[in-house]
DNA sequence: GGAAATAGGACTAAATTAGTCGTATTGATT
DNA sequence: AATCAATACGACTAATTTAGTCCTATTTCC
C-alpha cells in the first residue's frame, strides 16, 4: 500500500501515508526504512523530507518487495544460502528438497511477474 | 513428505511413515486424518490398517494439498468467502484488493501446477 | 534553536503454527 | 471375550513468528 501511494504521488512522508491508509506510524516507519535499504525507494532527512520512488514502479516486482521486507522467504530454512545444512539432521537425504525447490522458483517467478505499476 | 511416501509405498501406517521420516508420531497423525477428510487419502481402521492413496498421485496437486492441511490459505483475511467484509474496516475503499486477488490467483496457479506424482 | 522529518535498536503483544496428551473407536487375531 | 494395533478427534501447551510500540539519535529546513 505505501508503495501504491508512493508511485502515485511522487513523493511523501511516513506521516503522510500514514493518514491515508491508516497504516500504523510506526509500522509504516519501519516497513519504509527497509524500502529504502533495500534501494527501491529514496529518503530524505530533515524538515521537508520524506520518501521517493528510486525505481520506476514499473522495474520493482513483488517478489523483490517482499525481499526488502522480510529476512527470509524461503519454504524452508534448509533453503537459505549458507549454513543451514547442518540445521536439519534429514537434509543429506531429504527426498523432498528438489521439488521444493523447483516450487519455490516457481512461485517467485509468479510473483515477480506482477509489478508495483500494476496496483496503479 | 507422507504424501511421497504413501505413493511410493501403495499403503502404510502412521507409525511407519513416523519412523521412516522422522516426523512426531501425533503430529503426523493429525497430517493424515486432514488429508482423509478432504479425499486424497483413505483410511482403514483396527488392526493390519492404515492408509492408502484414494486418488492417483498425479492428480493430486500441491494446491489441494495446502487447502486440506490449512484452514486458511489466503494471502489476506478479506479474500476468505464469507462474513469477511466487516473484519477490515477499510475493505470498501481498499485499493489492493484487486491486484492482491490476482497475485493469489497466479500464485495458486503455480502451485497446483504441481502434483505428487512430481515427488516420485 | 526548534520543529519535522528519517534511522534504528530494543522491546512487548498478538497471532499463528507446531507439537502433545488423553481418550474413544474400530477391527483383526488369539 | 480379551487383547492389541490401528485410526479419530478434541483440548491443550509450547514454540515461533509477526505485528506493533517505545525510546533516542540524527538530519535539515526555517
Amino acid at each position: 500500500m505505501a508503495l501504491q501511494h508512493l508511485a502515485k504521488s511522487g513523493n511523501a512522508t511516513t506521516r503522510e501515508i500514514s493518514a491515508a491508509r491508516q497504516i500504523p506510524y510506526d509500522l509504516l516507519a519501519k516497513v519504509m526504512q527497509s524500502l529504502k535499504r533495500d534501494g527501491i525507494v529514496d529518503s530524505y532527512q530533515g524538515a521537508h523530507g520524506g520518501y521517493a520512488m528510486l525505481i520506476s514502479p514499473g522495474s520493482v516486482n513483488l517478489s523483490r518487495v517482499m525481499n526488502a521486507l522480510d529476512e527470509d522467504t524461503n519454504l524452508a530454512e534448509c533453503m537459505s544460502t549458507g549454513i543451514s545444512h547442518e540445521q536439519c539432521s534429514m537434509y543429506e537425504n531429504c527426498t523432498i528438497k528438489d521439488p521444493l525447490n523447483k516450487l519455490q522458483m516457481r512461485m517467485e517467478e509468479s510473483v515477480g511477474k506482477m509489478t508495483i505499476a500494476e496496483l496503479l
